[in-house]
DNA sequence: AATAAATGTTAGGCTTATCTAAAAAGTTAA
DNA sequence: TTAACTTTTTAGATAAGCCTAACATTTATT
């Protein structure tokens, strides 16, 4: 195949159009200082990545010139934006993962999953939701609360039970899994 | 420091304790080319992975013989396995992702979850879990027919909705998101 | 035991993605 | 408009992981 293969890009490509669809909506263009300066790379690290980039039609790149994205490159860097997003809800939002390191792992999982399963969450995040106008939804107070406590409340379709305290917002052992 | 670090190991490396881990279970004993076989890369490949994690003290490999992990390594191998584990039962038994593509994503996503990650969804499982002896959780089954209907049913806690249709069946476009 | 077959190791190459250092181009200011 | 500074590009190096092909060792077969 040579035409339209979509032939998957590296999450470090990812990373790239990502990091241009973001500077350029905040400083209407873009260089490859500022993508350095954002990926915390060097300069020379962006150019050979733009090389791959410009060549792939992602990106449009002239020498000395300002990045931009094509439409394709946009698509792409959008798709990984709303993964991130999702992810990110999930992490933070529903798992109660600190925001910090949500973001922090949303930014490597963006990479891995699939458009079904960034689908599948936002039709959970659309069940959990629905009908509470600004308000927690229950059952993620209710897990929240079953975080927190070990405890179970009522509402949950007469489920009942108890598990040990968690302690959500300390730091739990970070390098030991039960 | 030199002592107690514990670099992280690539996604790479750990794919191939959890491989050896999973090969001992299956074989007693491990050798190169199983373990070949089973990632789907050469020997050759193989071997330089296990030079290196000999060297981090995770694997024991004399020249033409067995291949076994240390408690560390052993250690690491099964913390991956658990996230993989843990990973699956999310995305088939929950997000309702075709079996072959959950533990296709499982095996990515699992190098890239932490460990609290991991944790709070185990946890999540035993807060939807506990009660229902064998039968299926409440909010599973919710989910499931929001998924297939778009419709929310009373129980949840009186979430009333609507949304449109899915098809949680058929193949979704793979390569769009919404 | 000698040879054939299978398995494991080594050597050398390729690709991706990074870096440093130096050269080139562009920008600013005297 | 030339000098000084900044930014970008190029060249060359390094590291991880993979490969192929050749070589070494072990195991099986006659």
């Amino acid at each position: 195949m040579v035409f339209g293969m979509k032939e998957n890009l590296s999450a470090n490509m990812e990373d790239y159009l990502e990091a241009i669809l973001a500077l350029t909506k905040e400083k209407s263009v873009t260089r490859v200082g500022d993508i350095a300066d954002r990926l915390d790379v060097k300069s020379s690290s962006v150019n050979s990545a733009l090389t791959v980039l410009v060549q792939k039609k992602l990106v449009v790149h002239e020498k000395y010139g300002y990045v931009e994205l094509t439409p394709e490159g946009k698509k792409i860097a959008q798709d990984v934006q709303k993964k991130h997003d999702i992810l990110f809800k999930f992490l933070s939002g529903f798992l109660c993962i600190n925001e910090k390191k949500a973001i922090k792992e949303a930014c490597i999982i963006e990479h891995s999953i699939s458009s079904e399963t960034f689908m599948r969450l936002t039709k959970f995040f659309q069940f959990i939701d629905k009908g509470y106008n600004g308000e927690k939804p229950k059952l993620l107070k209710n897990f929240e609360h079953y975080l927190n406590t070990g405890e179970k409340k009522k509402c949950d379709c007469e489920i009942a039970g108890r598990a040990g305290r968690l302690g959500v917002n300390k730091e739990e052992n970070e390098n030991s899994l039960p």
